[in-house]
DNA sequence: TTTGCTGCAGCAACTAGTTGCATAGGTTAG
DNA sequence: CTAACCTATGCAACTAGTTGCTGCAGCAAA
């Protein structure tokens, strides 16, 4: 979440939630303000793995058991404030969706860095297809793998040894 | 696999597979063949349970084991015989990724079902891209989901008894 | 306060998929 | 023919993620 620009934010995620939660008659109980919480203490990409750490046992208080993580999480990707964008690691990685700007991730096979780029090309590509077709496209999950500038570049300059062991 | 045409294909796919495996020092077994054969004796998507079931055990003969059968899927992957495509039902879902020209998805998140595409659009602004970021791109996958157009017509016409219980 | 309803957390058992390990089996050298 | 060497297999144990169940918490009516 890092080279594209914020977009204006007017009400805060907790709160969404909260909303999103009253269309469905739930609540937004301590355990899953926690969860939200956590995940938008931070803006980068996050798998559920940290979240059942820090929250469910292992390494802090008990404020969520694992599977109130998950289904916490999937909760969130129907409120529309988080998606998934790539399995990395034989984890799924989410991002924030709620507040950026549309984009997909080039993935690095090997450093597994995840590069973003807006997707409004792409994006409108799509709406003509699904027209085409009669299809209603409520979203979309693009990852492109390959190998990054970084990786690729042969380990030849100086002050290489710094990068290696 | 259905509404694209096939491409020629002169070498078969057990033939490009050992082929490969040669490259890598590796052996075409028995187990592997079963594989490849029983991927190859349908043109449709399939996932790996399919396979686990009349391979090993549970349906048919004991041909090759849970193990064998995923570590075979990987290889055919590297191979570039078949390609992971999408999750649906929890499950991740492969198709030939030989003989057949590129193309992506429009999965129906009501019925399931996936419709093809041509994608040449979307692989030319992709190379762009990947260029811009000096991004050696090696491959991709577009899951593009939404409703599909039999699923989003409302149930009014006749003879929709049929189609109901 | 009591009774009843409903949503929800946590547990434990499950599924898909992966991996470490011991061994079977094939290939080459002597 | 035998020994040494490897690769590949199957098993069993593991991981990430999901789900059914039970019992509890919060609210509403009486």
């Amino acid at each position: 979440m890092s080279q594209l620009a914020t977009m204006n934010v007017t009400v805060a995620p907790v709160d969404k939630f909260r909303e999103f939660l009253l269309t469905k008659k739930m609540r937004l109980t301590p355990e899953r303000e926690a969860v939200v919480t956590a995940i938008y203490s931070s803006h980068d990409h996050f798998d559920a793995d940290q979240w059942v750490d820090s929250l469910a046992g292992r390494k802090g208080s008990m404020l969520a058991s694992r599977s109130t993580v998950y289904r916490t999480l999937h909760l969130l990707q129907e409120a529309g404030l988080i998606r998934k964008v790539a399995r990395a690691n034989d984890r799924e990685v989410y991002e924030h969706d709620y507040g950026y700007p549309q984009h997909d991730h080039l993935i690095c096979k090997k450093c597994g860095d995840m590069i973003e780029f807006p997707n409004e090309m792409i994006s409108s590509v799509l709406e003509t297809v699904a027209a085409e077709h009669g299809f209603r496209m409520s979203g979309h999950r693009l990852e492109v793998e390959g190998i990054c500038a970084k990786c690729s570049r042969p380990p030849q300059r100086t002050h290489r040894k710094l990068d290696m062991i």
